[in-house]
DNA sequence: AAGCTATCTTGACAGTGTCAAAATAGAATA
DNA sequence: TATTCTATTTTGACACTGTCAAGATAGCTT
């Protein structure tokens, strides 16, 4: 009586094949998922979990939009939680938690900004749509620092945007691709850039 | 009687392959490229190529090796091209000339740089050896132009080096890989990302 | 001319994504 | 309750993939 949706055959099968497959990225990395699999794991046949994703790729467009969710939620939280910080050290912060989330969930992270959806595959509208709010989040981010004087306030905050998040986003690709492999030195680098990043004179 | 070398059934069959595997992905992305369609396009069977790389990995691997060899190449002559430019100035240009080539052999910066190869698969040795020698290259140039004042002296020149290759690397990925599309910014992103990581003041 | 080895081919296997058609289960309607 | 309808799942099939094992062949060396 309670909100216990047993729809159909299976009970919710979408959300079950969505679940399993983030585990068993999670597990292998994503070119370990193979659609058959995971229809065996979950016992339904193979091509069932057609009926809920188009494709693989849509499948993987919804895990990456799980992990947009995830991320967003995550980072939300910062400011509120330590109110007390400078400019500087807020965005420290803000940096260190961005790559700990692509630490903690590599393969999702892949997913979000890998050219396995965005250039070969084919982004859903709704993956589209939740990431493009999740860079609105950054740039107005950026935008405040910028008025606290932390970055040049001559550039436009877009592409302060734009340049930053991409130090952040080659930095995780770095690691996550297993190019920087020595784990230790991770929150160190993301310091010292950090520390590059901002500008300690007004330009 | 010249150094034509046809030495047996096809004539240099490996070189063959790895030029026209450059170009099925050149052209179609890596994911385009098959063992056997390789093979067929070359005009011999499916598992001949199997005699001149050890696996799809390895000749990935071949490709990637070219790739940094041209990279270095094209890198090398940027100091003694300008010899009259400031450190910042020279930075800016190693800066835009490695995203230029980035952007100019996207498929090859993907297997140079990327998990397919690094996480994924493994890399060969050879590989290893010269990708190694190319990041030895880019520290050396940092550590140069750390003794010019161009970046902090408190910092180990390999920890600035990470930072700032991490970087670049960041944004030509999210070119490459389709998350940043409007091309005209490239270059004004990347000349931002230069000036925001020089620093004008000493700490 | 004989033997040897590097090179290439044929056959085979297990695996992949996904389409079309058939089967079935549950909800809606009569 | 019986029947129709539709959402869901299955079975069969196809064209691909990488790559192993065994056989054939071509060229060099003796």
């Amino acid at each position: 009586m309670i909100k216990d949706k047993k729809p159909y055959h299976h009970g919710d099968l979408r959300l079950t094949l969505l679940n399993k497959a983030t585990d068993i990225i999670r597990q292998g990395g994503v070119e370990s998922l193979s659609m058959r699999k995971l229809a065996d794991q979950v016992g339904v046949s193979r091509t069932a979990p057609y009926h809920h994703f188009k494709d693989k790729n849509a499948l993987l467009c919804a895990i990456a939009e799980q992990g947009f969710l995830l991320q967003d939620q995550a980072v939300k939280q910062i400011p509120s939680e330590h109110p007390q910080l400078t400019a500087a050290a807020m965005f420290e912060h803000y940096v260190l938690a961005y790559i700990r989330f692509a630490n903690e969930h590599p393969e999702t992270y892949d997913l979000m900004f890998g050219r396995e959806i965005w250039k070969t595959g084919a982004p859903t509208e709704s993956l589209k749509l939740v990431s493009k709010n999740s860079f609105r989040i950054w740039v107005e981010w950026i935008e405040q620092l910028q008025q606290q004087g932390l970055f040049d306030s001559g550039e436009p905050a877009l592409r302060i945007a734009q340049a930053s998040w991409a130090a952040l986003h080659g930095l995780c690709r770095l690691f996550n691709d297993g190019i920087y492999v020595n784990r230790d030195d991770l929150e160190a680098i993301a310091r010292t850039s950090a520390q590059m990043l901002i500008s300690p004179s007004r330009s």
